[in-house]
DNA sequence: TTGTTATTTGTAATCGATTGCCTAAAATAT
DNA sequence: ATATTTTAGGCAATCGATTACAAATAACAA
């Protein structure tokens, strides 16, 4: 076991102070080629690793970020997060990951261990349970940079990068009509979260453009749970009038609903057209491949990094405050493909 | 934004020394009680947080663990790092998730960059393309502990946990066999890895038991894509003797072999059964579910967090060495059960 | 009252790296 | 040869928390 190396010990090494490698390691100008040389190599030979650390509580830097979601094991937020680490890790930071599980009380606990953790930014997606915002309220005011990527809130000073979700159901819900679809369902996410209005509001924007009426019975809240989605289909075609087509705001939803529907004698997409949100990495694999609405997550992920590095590069005090919105793309598979 | 509140601003309000401060908030048993009340009021009052960088760097602990993957959303990765955050958290550790893409390189680099982060300890999964060990001996040189899980190699003082892919591999063979099936395939990932390898002797050993004869041609060697299993399937089916049975050693592959299969018009499971294995998200939820071997991710990660938790409190330079393997679960379904 | 022992708190060093300010030495000018 | 400007490098403080050791106060005994 060898014991740590630092710059004390190369000074004592080579005879020179502390200061003088410091500086030659940070290729400091003021420091001559001949002394850089010289440490450089004696760091080199000792084995010298920087300790982050004491960098760290001098800087007050502590090149460590934290990301908030949900879930882990969902696509859609691994892929955030894979986009959030490609872009900040040429700059020496490293991912602090957080599971909420959906719920407040975790999300609010796990804001304050990072902020007491010196953490240098967070980006996080909110929980479906979030109501307040007073968590979000003190990581501002321990001037922490704290970025948004999908499921926000408005907070001055804040800033978010989304996708387009009213444009996104407006488009799926649009496809459905182009498939002839004139009776479609949709089926929900809980309207306390943003993303799930705007995707409401596209649904309806296109039956607007195309003159279709809307059964406020078709709307049915779920929960992103396959269970859930069997139940809705369940409930819909126990309805007199029968949609033929399903809008799903979540992909597992959207395969239980076709689950059931496939029990039910029901063929897809002949009958009925289904299409999912999230693009779920199962929707592509299915034997009836699976719509769906491609949220572009690395993209997401290296955008949020990138809003956090601009924000931290501008001067100290500069409350900038950035909204990016990028744009959906449909997926369209056999699942709602009437050739 | 407020500033930030140190011991020494708690003691300049009170009129204390900055150590009786410290000693109070960490309960020290020399202070009196009334003291300690007076800090305590004093440190909620002016929203006190430690400053864990400062901590970390006088105790050497940084509490933050490393844990390095081949990628984040395979779901038996996803979950075993939910296992060992959920058993880590309540030691107030943070995890920090590197990805290797299954490359060498990368490996060595996260390793390299991890121990310079100054981190309490490791968790990895080696990458199939890790031929030497160069890069763990580092880490073990730095005395940072280090644990295996579920893709080791062998090195000298390294804990692991993993599961005995000897017997999944027989029982999931044996599983086939008792289905009765006799010409069973198997769809090899690198024998670099020993997982693989066991994986494959079970197979092995599982036809001994039962009187089986192997056909060598049946053992095809795969990349744990969906492309490999569909062009080992075509490959398989060109031969004269044809499989009825086959048992990979990914899910992907078997997806990709049972998409190419009911392509030929096979009978999945009358006339083919197939196995997969890790029992990923999808292969539930597929029309026909794919019979898997669930490697039991979230148990294996708590155990890995335990075996580190038991080596970092045991006596600084005890080495020991703990090998833990963990039972598999066949996950039986549709694409293997006949009747 | 003085000496002894407990109890409680303070002083100052430490963890490792960085950096403002200062000085010694070298280079240039007069 | 002396004065002035550069250049290179050292000293010491700093980031915030912890802790060995010392000191002050209190409590008690003789």
């Amino acid at each position: 076991m060898k014991e740590k190396v630092t710059i004390y010990d190369i000074s004592r090494k080579i005879k020179m102070s502390a200061a003088t490698v410091s500086r030659a390691l940070n290729d400091h100008p003021k420091i001559s080629q001949k002394t850089k040389e010289i440490v450089r190599k004696a760091a080199r030979e000792m084995n010298y690793k920087q300790n982050r650390l004491a960098q760290a509580l001098k800087s007050g830097q502590s090149k460590n970020v934290g990301v908030i979601v949900p879930y882990i094991n969902r696509s859609f937020f691994s892929s955030v997060i894979r986009g959030i680490e490609e872009e900040l890790k040429p700059n020496g930071y490293h991912v602090i990951i957080c599971q909420t599980h959906e719920n407040y009380e975790n999300e609010v606990e796990q804001i304050d261990t990072l902020l007491n953790t010196q953490i240098d930014g967070i980006f996080m997606s909110i929980s479906k349970t979030t109501k307040d915002t007073e968590h979000i309220r003190k990581a501002l005011d321990e001037n922490v940079p704290l970025v948004f990527f999908d499921r926000k809130k408005e907070v001055p000073g804040v800033s978010s990068v989304v996708i387009d979700d009213y444009k996104a159901g407006f488009l799926a819900t649009e496809h459905l009509i182009e498939q002839g679809c004139k009776r479609i369902a949709h089926l929900s996410g809980d309207l306390n979260l943003d993303i799930y209005c705007e995707r409401y509001n596209g649904y309806v924007a296109a039956h607007k453009k195309h003159g279709l009426k809307i059964n406020p019975k078709f709307v049915v809240k779920i929960n992103s749970k396959i269970e859930s989605g069997i139940s809705a289909v369940k409930k819909l075609w126990k309805m007199d009038e029968k949609p033929d087509a399903v809008f799903s705001a979540s992909d597992y939803t959207a395969l239980g609903a076709i689950q059931q529907l496939k029990k039910m004698g029901v063929k897809i997409p002949e009958e009925v057209c289904v299409m999912g949100f999230s693009n779920e990495i199962f929707t592509k694999y299915m034997e009836l491949p699976i719509s769906s609405v491609d949220q572009t997550p690395v993209t997401m992920g290296k955008i949020a990094a990138q809003v956090f590095l601009e924000k931290i590069s501008g001067s100290e005090n500069l409350k900038i405050e950035k909204k990016v919105v990028l744009t959906p793309k449909l997926q369209l598979r056999d699942s709602s493909l009437r050739s």
